[in-house]
Order: C-alpha cells, then structure tokens, then sequence
DNA sequence: GGTTTCAGTGAACGGTGTTCACAAAATGAA
DNA sequence: TTCATTTTGTGAACACCGTTCACTGAAACC
C-alpha cells in the first residue's frame, strides 16, 4: 500500500534510467562532457546505444539532469550551512568557503553547470533549468544572508542586498572556477609562494566578507 | 633588404595561414568552439580539409592560437590601462573594469581561454602556453599593481601582494565568467531589479578595491 | 486467447577530427 | 632548360560521434 505505489515494471524502468545517470556520472566526474558519450554509457550499462533514447530524449536531456542533481546538492550544502545557529560572522564566511569547497570537488560538474546555459543561442536560462529553480534559490540564500548582516549592523547600511549579493557570488564563483580550471591554482607554478588552497580559500572569503563590512579593523 | 626579409614564398603562405585563422576566429566569435569544424574553414576559405592540416597540426592547435591572441589582446589592454598618469586609484579600478569589459566582448573566447587548461589530463598548464607567456603576465601586472597600493597607503599594510592579487583576479574573473555565460547577468529574471552591466561592473570593482583599502569612510 | 504497448536492437544517416597515398606545382641545382 | 626535390593541395578513407527508424520479442492488459 504504501510502499508499492509503483509497479513492477515501473521501478524495473526506474532502475535502469538510474544505472544510465550512474555510468555517466561516473564517466562524467572523471572526463568531462568531452569523455562522455552515448555509446561509452551503452557500453558500460551493456545496452545498446539506441536503448538510451528510450530513457532520455537526447544526451544534452542527459547532463543537463547530472548538472542540476550536481547543483542542487551544491545549493543544498550552502542552506544547510546557511541554517546553522553559528555567530553570523562565521555562517557567512563558511557560506562561501563551503560552496566553493563543494564545487570543486566535482569541477566538471561545476563548470557544466554553468558553461551549458550560453550554448545555443537564445534559450536564455529558462532551458536550461537554471533560472527558475537552482539560481533563484542560489540567489535568495545569498540575498537573505546580506540582508541579514545589514540588519545586524556588522555590513554597511549603504549596501543594496540585492546588487551585493551578485557580487559576493561573482567573486566566490570565480574563484571556484579558477580552481576547476587550475586544478592547483593557488600555486601557479610561476608564483609558487605559498598558501595552501584550503588557506587561500578563507582568505579570499575573508577578504570579501572585509568589503562588506562596516569598519575596517576597530569595531568591537 | 629590410622589408623583404621572407620569400615570397614564405609571404603567401602566411596568407594563407592568416585567411584560415581569420575564418576561424570569425566562426568562433559567433559560435564558440562547438560551431567550428574543419571542414567549415575549409569551406569558408575554398580549400579541404585536409590542407589545413598542412598549416596547423590539429584543431587544438588552430584554436589554441586563437585563444592566445585573444588573451594577449585582453592582457595589453589591462597593461595599457595600468600604464597610464592616472591617479591610482582610478588605474586600479579602470584595470579591473577594463579586464572584465574586454573580456566579455568575445564570451566564448574568454570562456575557452579558461576552459583549455584542465581539458584532458596532467598536460597542467604548460601545454596550452598558459602558464608561461601569459598567465604569468596577467599575474605580475596585478601583482605590481597591489604592491604599489600598499606602498603608496591606499591597500592595508598587511597584505600579502601575491595572494592578495590572485584573490582580486579571482573575483574580477568571476564577474567575466558569469556575464560570458549568463550575457545579461546583472538581471537575472528572477531579479529584473535594476542596476546596468556597466553599473555592475563599476559597483563589482568598488567592492573589490574597498576590501583592500586601509580605511572604509573617513580617509581623505 | 488475442491485442496492444513498450523495452531493446542493428543498421543506417550525416556529422566530426584526422591520416595517407597521391597529384600538382613551386623551388633549387645542373 | 631539364631534372630532382620539396612543398601545397586533394579525395578517399577510418574511427568516432548523436540520433533515427523499422523491426523483434516480451511483457501487460482485457
């Protein structure tokens, strides 16, 4: 009654369309979009290529579902750290650290998520799926957050919520993207002076949350 | 004697070199790297295929170049900016709003100059000839920049130049990726409210260069 | 039982980057 | 000029790609 609310067939179905998203998953996190293909995910699944047409009506259809399951466990960390009874100092910054930390752990995905919406042509978000769930909602912790530090007193009152919250996520995104981009971006090879890339991470958030905040050094 | 220092022969094959490059760049500037394929080159500028491979040794090879040129354009317009008489802290902000505004006038340029890097496996810089010729550039040129506000008493004492410039190229890079990918960023739909692109860019920088100066407020 | 739906297949289409044997043309030397 | 050598350009092919489609076989429904 309550457990079998779908048929046989129907989780059978369900197994597989999982079986299709884990191959390619995994292929996924470990080559890219450009190591991924329908025979690759046939062939490890042992089906034939065309049998992925019956679960998934193309393969952009395809990654796009790993991009935003990806995404959604990215904003999900963020709120679950956003909700936490941490002093708001430390929330905020391990917002940012946090979201990083977790994009970079599957930068294929990280970049994907972001590189798919431009692609075409004027599909302009929507198509993608990114406007309406996962970026508003990346957007409206963000919001609420900066709001908050402005009702608290610890950000400046001049601040626009809105307009700052685009750009705390500008900054946090491009650092993400410099990592998934430069696997050991900190230490550059030509600059190997040397923060770790844990360290740099909290320093690039401190210095972000530092351009929002009221005072410089001499509040408390 | 000083003009011909290469044959003629030398001379059309640069032409030619030059009329496949041009085609490409055109192709790529509209459509990204997805829509550019030999065999469009070859038939935009009336040869085969495979004569193009007499020119390039591969595909990568012909849109690493791009790619280059591209970043080296991008790379001389930041230093041209921060070679000017101009106050510092109007050259700091116009360096970085420069960067951010020639960057996003070829997204996908932008985008695959970042994107190249990681691609396949542990090639790790060197081989896209990033590391070397142009990431150290764009690198020391920040560099030099935070030293001098340090020096001059506008950036806090305490700042480590090195680190500091790799976490304001971070952000700067975060905005042109996200303009690059989202090309109206600033309004998100979602968030119609609004400030302009070149607003944004302008309000993006401020904050950036305020979490570096000593003071919030009261200097001056 | 018969019928209808549907998962799964093999073959094909048009596309991709790339290679290779070959022709044609330019170059250099005698 | 004539011959040899190098270089430029080609067409056909290879191996891959995403996708479609007519088709089989088996389950599902009545």
């Amino acid at each position: 009654m309550q457990d079998s609310e779908i048929s046989p067939a129907e989780r059978r179905r369900l197994r597989v369309r999982g079986a299709i998203l884990d191959a390619a998953e995994k292929v996924f996190a470990e080559e890219g979009e450009a190591g991924l293909s329908i025979r690759r995910i046939a062939d490890e699944i042992d089906y034939s290529p065309a049998a992925i047409y019956k679960y998934f009506s193309s393969k952009d259809d395809l990654v796009d579902e790993l991009k935003e399951s990806f995404f959604g466990r990215l904003l999900g960390t963020v709120h679950e750290i956003a909700d936490r009874r941490d002093p708001f100092s430390v929330r905020a910054r391990r917002c940012m650290t946090g979201y990083v930390r977790v994009a970079i752990e599957k930068p294929h995905h990280y970049v994907a998520a972001f590189a798919g919406v431009r692609a075409d042509n004027e599909t302009s978000f929507k198509a993608s799926g990114f406007d309406d769930t996962n970026k508003g909602q990346a957007f409206s912790v963000l919001t609420d957050m900066v709001t908050e530090g402005i009702e608290s007193g610890y950000f400046r009152a001049d601040l626009d919520p809105v307009n700052t919250a685009k750009s705390v996520w500008a900054s946090i995104h491009g650092l993400a993207m410099m990592i998934s981009h430069l696997p050991d971006f900190p230490a550059t090879a030509s600059m190997p002076g040397g923060m770790s890339q844990d360290a740099f991470i909290d320093f690039h958030s401190d210095l972000i949350v530092r351009s929002l905040e009221k005072t410089s050094g001499g509040a408390a």
